[in-house]
Parts: structure tokens; sequence; C-alpha cells
DNA sequence: TCAAAAGTGTTTCTTTTACACCCATGC
DNA sequence: GCATGGGTGTAAAAGAAACACTTTTGA
């Protein structure tokens, strides 16, 4: 456990990670289940003096995830007076979250830059952090209870994700290189909540000319083998310049 | 002139508000200008120790324009911990634009919450603060020279509208409570920098029934009077309700 | 009476929607 | 051989784009 201010962290600004996967057919968020508590939290973190704000969310996601170069992005700054208040921090003391010499610093006002993040599930190895028991995927049709407004934090960026959706590709980061179309339906599906027809989901997707055949089939299934896709940065690059979807 | 730091502000956290009005066919933007330096600067301030962000930025939007109930929404957190220099200080103390006292206020990290506004330019009241010898508009199309990374606060947070005219009407808090169709088409060429057809606009504008006509039209060009129309805000909900654009 | 902008409709083309049958695979 | 999901096309409807003439007003 390190004393945060003593090292050198900027003061008052913290960062929450909403960290969304897509596994068997559900959204899920990562959480970290505080010690001692049967509450939960978004991975999160504090900036260190000499480090720029994403650079540090990335930092921070990295250490949960294992992972590097992911999809991040700022959504909103949660800067209500009153989102961390004394009781919070009383209690994380009292059942031993944190120890007494950090309770100066936890007992700050934060100000806190929320982030998403989408990133390949398979790929993740949840590691839970100082103040956590464990670090676990959560459906998101089915949360636990959170500490502080950190609910309220997801939801707004799960509002965010859906909206963004309509405008770039994001979900590709929630997928692993090589896709069927099916899959890439269900994740659409799933994140609408709405049911969409194959036959033009497929035409539309295809239209674009972001994806490419790899040529190999997904085998296995009790039926025919469907096709894999790939991501072509190149074409999608190629396709933001020429406005994928512009509304005049 | 206050002594933030002892009057109790946030720590290392600064606003920066890019306020757009619309006049004579240009996008403008509300700038000030530095005490004894040929330097510009986005209006912004700091967040009182028990306010919250976006409420600091509303106080600081009422200061420069004496508008209140404003369109205000963050884009960015700039976060880069090179942005607010040791040398740039120095120049504010030595040209007086800050007095020595200050210098240990202004030479903390700060990372800077970026807001962007939209106003009516005619109910505008520009004032300068302490730091600035005026506050004035200036045209997006020819800007003086801003201080450290103002002019890409300024670029971002147009990127920002750009993209958020798309998706909602964001527009009508630029032009007064009642305008004519041509320009509300004018404001969207002005934006979107291009030409759009009469006619289309027209029908396009008018299908999300948003508008009403007020009954008046405005007279004294050397031209047919045209109609005056308003925005229906109780419209505009069931709209968006509705689904005023989506995309799946 | 003239210049300047306002108002208006139709046709064409593009995009979106709705909808059903055959195919490959593993059991 | 059969259950399961994969792959595909077309017609109808809706929406977007292109395009030009008449009207009102003030000078």
């Amino acid at each position: 456990m390190h004393d945060f201010a003593l090292e050198g962290y900027h003061p008052g600004l913290s960062l929450d990670c909403v960290i969304f996967g897509f596994h068997e057919n559900e959204l899920k968020v990562l959480l970290l289940k505080m010690k001692n508590w049967d509450k939960w939290a978004l991975p999160g973190g504090f900036v260190p003096k000499n480090m720029g704000v994403d650079e540090a969310a990335a930092e921070a996601l990295f250490e949960r995830t294992g992972l590097k170069d992911i999809f991040l992005r700022q959504f909103y700054l949660f800067g209500n007076p009153e989102r961390n208040n004394a009781d919070h921090v009383e209690k994380l003391v009292k059942r031993g979250v944190i120890q007494e010499n950090l309770k100066s610093w936890f007992s700050q006002r934060f100000v806190s830059m929320g982030y998403y993040s989408l990133v390949e599930f398979s790929k993740v190895t949840p590691v839970p952090d100082t103040i956590s028991e464990f670090c676990e995927w959560k459906p998101l049709s089915d949360l636990p209870p959170m500490i502080i407004d950190h609910e309220e934090i997801l939801q707004r960026a799960y509002q965010t994700l859906k909206k963004e959706l309509d405008d770039e590709p994001v979900w590709l980061n929630l997928l692993p290189e090589k896709f069927t179309m099916t899959e890439l339906q269900t994740l659409y599906e799933t994140i609408l909540g709405k049911q969409l027809d194959r036959r033009n989901f497929r035409r539309k997707i295809l239209s674009w000319e972001i994806l490419v055949e790899t040529g190999e089939r997904r085998t296995g299934g009790r039926h025919k083998a469907p096709i894999l896709y790939q991501f072509d940065l190149e074409k999608y690059d190629r396709a933001l310049r020429e406005g994928l979807k512009q509304g005049w």
C-alpha cells in the first residue's frame, strides 16, 4: 500500500474506468470487490504528478487487465462536491480497506474523470488492486451494490457507449481479431437491446467496407461453417476520410 | 484580485470555456485579451472547494457574459502535464498580469476541464476578468495568438460542436427566440462550412417538427417578409423520446 | 419597375425495410 | 436424416437529392 500523498499524486483528482467486455452474449463490466465489505467499485486510480491524465488511466487499465494499447476514452468529469463524503471514508477505514495514514488522502474532495474502455474479454486477466479483494466481470444486467456514485458513473458510460456505437465501429474493440457476422450482430443486439434483421444487418455492415473475409471459417458447430471476418484498419481510415456516416 | 489558494479553490483544477456566438454570418468566440501582452485567452476560472465543477463553469460563464441558464457542456479534460509550464507563469508575473503573491497558485500543475457554450450573441455583455484587459468576440476564421494550449482547446471544442450538430439541435442556443429559416440555414452552412439546398433544408428541419411558426414575419428587408419561427421545447422533448435520429 | 430574398413541388435516385428458401455441418 | 444456424435476393417504401419559377417587399 502506497502513501499516495507523499508519493506525489495530483491532488483532488481521481480516475474511474468502466471496462466493458462481451462474453456469452452479454455485456460485462470489470468490477472490484472491496475488502471486508459487500460493495463493489469501478477500477480507478490517481494521477501521478508527472503523468498525463489519459496516460494514468491507461496505466490503471493495464494494472487491472494486463492489457496495453486499449480503447480508452474520456466521457465525463464527475465534479459534484458531495460525491466523496466523510461517511464513506470512515467506512473505508473501519473495514480496514485503507489504513489510517491514508485517511487524509482519501478524505480530500475528489473530482473524478470517467473513462470507458472496450476490451476483448478473453484477453483480460483480472487483477485486484490494493483496496480490493478480487476483480471480476459482472453482467450489466445484474450489477452488485456499488460504492458512492459508481453505479451512476457506470450507467453514464453505458449511455455514451450506445451513442458512440451509432457514429463509429467502436465494437471492434470488444471482439477477437476474427469473428463471424452473427457474433457481431449479437453484440449489436446486446448493446442496443433489440433484435435486428440478419440479412439487412449483414448488408449494412458490409456496405461500410471496413471488414474483410479472412478466407477461414469457424468449424465445430452443428451447422454450416460461418465465414470469419476481420476488421481492416486501412479501409476504415479511408472510409472515415470519406465520411462514414454524415448528417448532412 | 483574489488570493485563490487561500480562498479555498480546488487545487490543480482549472476551467476553460469556449463560448460560441453567431453574428454577421460568422461563428465567433468570446476571448480575453491579456493585460500588457498581445496574447488572448479563453474565459475560464477555478473551482471553489464547495462548488460542483459544472456549477463553477456556469458561474464563470455568467461573469463573462452576464447570462444564466445557458447551454454549457463538458467536452474534454486537458490533462497533459506539460500544458502549464513555468515559462508561461514567469511571463504572467513579468508582464504584471498576475501579482507575485499568486505565483505559487499559478505555478501548480493544472488539469483543465474544457467546456463549450452556445449563447445568443446579442444578449452577451462581454466583461473582462481580473487578468485581462478586455473581452471581445473574435471570428473563428481569424483568431488572434493565444496563450499556452488555448487554441488547441478551442479547435477541439469546435470539432465537438460540429459533431453534436448532427445529433441534436444545439444550434437553437445560438439564435434569438424568433428567427427565419434562412437565418437557421446560414448558421448550419457556417458551422458545417458548406452550402445547402434551400428547399431540402427547409423540408428536413420542418420534418423534425420541433419548430413552430410564430405567425409573425420579419419586415424591413427589400424583399418578401420571411416567416419567423420559434423552437418548441415540448415538441422537441416528444421527438427525442420517439427518437429524433437513430442509427438503427 | 427592379433587385433581392422568400416561398413552394415534383421527379429521380438512393437507402431502408420486410420477408423466405436452400445450404452445410455434426450428431 | 434431421436439427441448427449460415448464406443469399428482391420488391416495396421511405428518404434524400436535384432542380426553377413565382411572390413580396423596399428603394
